[in-house]
Formats: C-alpha cells, structure tokens, sequence
DNA sequence: CCTTAATGTTTACGCTGTCAATATTTTAGT
DNA sequence: ACTAAAATATTGACAGCGTAAACATTAAGG
C-alpha cells in the first residue's frame, strides 16, 4: 500500500535505476554546456528525486566525475581499438587513431575536459580509472612502435615519439576545442577549407609522416 | 576625521590598490591551488575588504578571470618574444620556443588552464585578449616557417606545421600538468632519466627535428 | 566649498555541496 | 511467512558562493 506520494509523482518510493539516470542526465547536461552547468541538485531535479538522493550512489560529487570520466575514457579507448583491428597499416592506422581522438574531443567537448582533467577527482582514490586510460594510449604506443620498426623509419627513442604523438593529439584536441585556432585561422590558409576536419586530417597525417621521414 | 572603522583594521576607507591586489591574490591562490579554490569572496577576506568591494573593480568574476588571462598570455607571449631575438638558429629555437611553453604550464599550471580555457569567458566581451594570444603563437608561427625556409626542409603547408607545432606543445603541457604521462611512464624508457625537463627536451626536439627531415 | 564620481559596506536572495536524522522499501535469514 | 537488516529515498539544516540593491565614506574637480 502506498501511503506515501512521491514529490514529481513518481509511482515508487524507490526509482529504481538512479545511479545510471543520474550518469545519463550528466551526459546530457555536459552536451549543451560546461562543467559549471553540472550540479548534483540539478541532476536529482531532473531525475525527480530529491536534492540529497544522489548521495546514496556517489559519495560526493568527485565521485560522480570519476564515473563520467570512466564513461568517457571506456568510449574513447574501445573506439581506438576498433581500428588496432580494423586498420592494417601502421602509419594510415596511426594516423586514423589521431582523428579518432580529435574527433570525440570534438563532439563531446564537455566530457572531453572532464576525462582529461586531473584536479577534478584524486587518481590515487579511484584506482579503475587507471586501466581505461590506459587503453588509448596502448593503442597508440603499439601503433607508433610498428611505425618506427618499418623499414624507411626515422631512428627516433619510441618513448619519445609516443609522447609526442599523444601529445599532439591531445593538444589538436584542446584547442580546437578552445576555437583559439578558429580565431587564429582568420587570415591563414584554412580559411578557405573552412572545417575542422581538414585540420585534424592534415595535422594527424604530418605526424604519422614525419615518423618516416 | 575617521568616524569610521575598517572591518580588517585598515587605517582609510578606500584601499587604495584594490585591484591590483586582488589580481595578486588571485595568483598566488592558483598557485597551489586550482580553479575551484578562487572565489571572489575569498579574494576578498585576503584583501581586508568587504565582500562585495571587487565588483567595484570587475563587473563580475568572468571579469576576474578575464584580467587573469591577460595577465597569463602577456607573460607568455613576451617570454617567448625574447627568444625571437636572442636565438638565431630557427630550429634551436623553435625547441626552445616550446620548452619555453611547456614550462610556462609547469611552472603556473592553474594560471595556464585559465589562460586556455575557452568557455571560462567570452571572447567576443573582452577582446582585448585577442591581441595578447597572438604574441606567443606568431613566434611558433615565423620561427616555423623560417625552418622550413631553411634548405633540405621538408615539403610542408606551413600553415599545417605551425598548427601541429602548436598542439604539440599545447598537448605536453597539458598532459606533463595532468600527470597523465607520469603515469604511462611507470614502466616506460623515461623512468630512469624520472624528470619532466628531460620530456620536454626530448619531445620539442624530435618535432623541431621532424621539419628537416 | 560643494557637488559628483569613485570606492567600500551592509543586507539579502537563490544557488550549490553536504551532513544528520528520519522514513520507506527491498532483501535475506530463519 | 515473518522479521531484522540493508538499501534507498526524504526532510531540514548549514556554510559558502555569485551577485544585486541600497547606503556610507572618501577623493577629485569646478
């Protein structure tokens, strides 16, 4: 018998699939706007649940960053995979596994800053997200190491060239993002081509270039 | 005649240097501490004044932040315009150019992400900012395009190199900030040497390297 | 000297994260 | 099937935040 009245007319006192709809409300929240506009109160209002609900599925705030980060880097790493698989050589694979990247930083902006983010949740508190990070960055050092061992290859440290790959990845990512090069691009030569993706396709396949010289 | 008492025990009303002050504050804050530690409330309380004083000196905190921008780019910028004139070699010193860069983010990380934080302000607002992003990227810029002026360069869009110049830098740093590569490095060929100088070193050479082939 | 602008204060509002105490429902053990 | 415990949700409260409105004090200029 239900005594009680649920505060959005829910049917149940308990809503059943919190912790998922409060990770999914992120998601959605994160795909309009920034990290500002992520508060626990406004994730239980939409969830129509109360404003403390939340904290029977994530210890605090941090803890809810961590899961959207894992989210996150799981996608993005699964997605990198596919092409260890799909994509035969090396420097068209290493190259494609950089626009793979760019791209998801791309179109999920919001989630993007939170996985890469470091001050947002303590690594050593949660430990699984270690292993999902790890996933991308194996694609690419597999994938920078089969590169340098082709013949015609530069003789370069591969720890180095590792680095410098994900580097540039990495920071194509963010400012792209930033639009700090749309606005540098005013007067340059993109100007005509226009889009973003002609930028990621060019730069990535410098890179995977310059690692045969 | 001082009927009046300053709250803090400040001997006049006005304090004076309020501005100036509060971007200080706000400094040393990010500092040791991030984003999230600066409060204009805080700032406040540090500066002996009333809650309310700063929006007499910024119309609100994206205002703040704005000023810190500035404050970041110029220091940038001009730390890297002093290379322009002191380093002749093009390719020494477009290395140093992005040494110079990724310190800059070792050094002041909080002040950095500010700096390139897109969202954290509008652009369109405070254009003022515009000018002093340009300072540090025009210098990747020519110093880019004097390396592949250079003879045995490699066959490049100069535009494409620059951008890649850019995020490869932009990329370490925020990565080095992260601590992401500390830890892909655990077993990796850098733990031995164990510091980000060497990093740098190595990393912004390999693509000062990758121009001339 | 007196008006006005610049600067600082007080008070107040709604938002946030989070804690403590409480209520309801589900689950497990007998 | 009954009951004790665990899981889940609620209410109420607190401090900190950004910031708006109304007011106070001081500095500057004609």
């Amino acid at each position: 018998m239900n005594k009680w009245c649920c505060p959005q007319g829910r049917k149940s006192y308990h809503h059943g699939n919190l912790r998922e709809t409060l990770v999914q409300s992120a998601l959605e929240i994160l795909q309009e706007g920034t990290l500002a506009d992520l508060s626990l109160r406004a994730l239980a209002r939409k969830a129509g649940v109360s404003q403390t609900a939340p904290y029977r599925h994530f210890e605090d705030k941090e803890a809810l960053i961590a899961a959207l980060k894992q989210d996150g880097l799981k996608k993005l790493g699964d997605g990198m995979q596919v092409l260890m698989g799909t994509v035969k050589d090396p420097l068209v694979r290493l190259q494609k596994l950089g626009m793979r990247y760019v791209e998801f930083a791309d179109k999920y902006p919001a989630h993007f800053k939170i996985m890469f983010e470091y001050d947002l949740c303590d690594y050593q508190k949660y430990t699984e997200l270690h292993e999902v990070s790890d996933i991308g960055f194996q694609c690419l050092q597999t994938t920078v190491n089969e590169c340098l061992a082709l013949p015609g290859a530069r003789k370069i440290d591969p720890a180095v060239a590792q680095f410098t790959a994900w580097s540039m990845v990495h920071g194509l990512s963010v400012l792209l993002m930033n639009q700090s090069m749309i606005e540098h691009m005013k007067e340059g030569h993109f100007v005509d081509l226009g889009d973003r993706n002609r930028i990621i396709e060019q730069v990535t396949k410098f890179f995977s270039d310059s690692l045969v010289g």
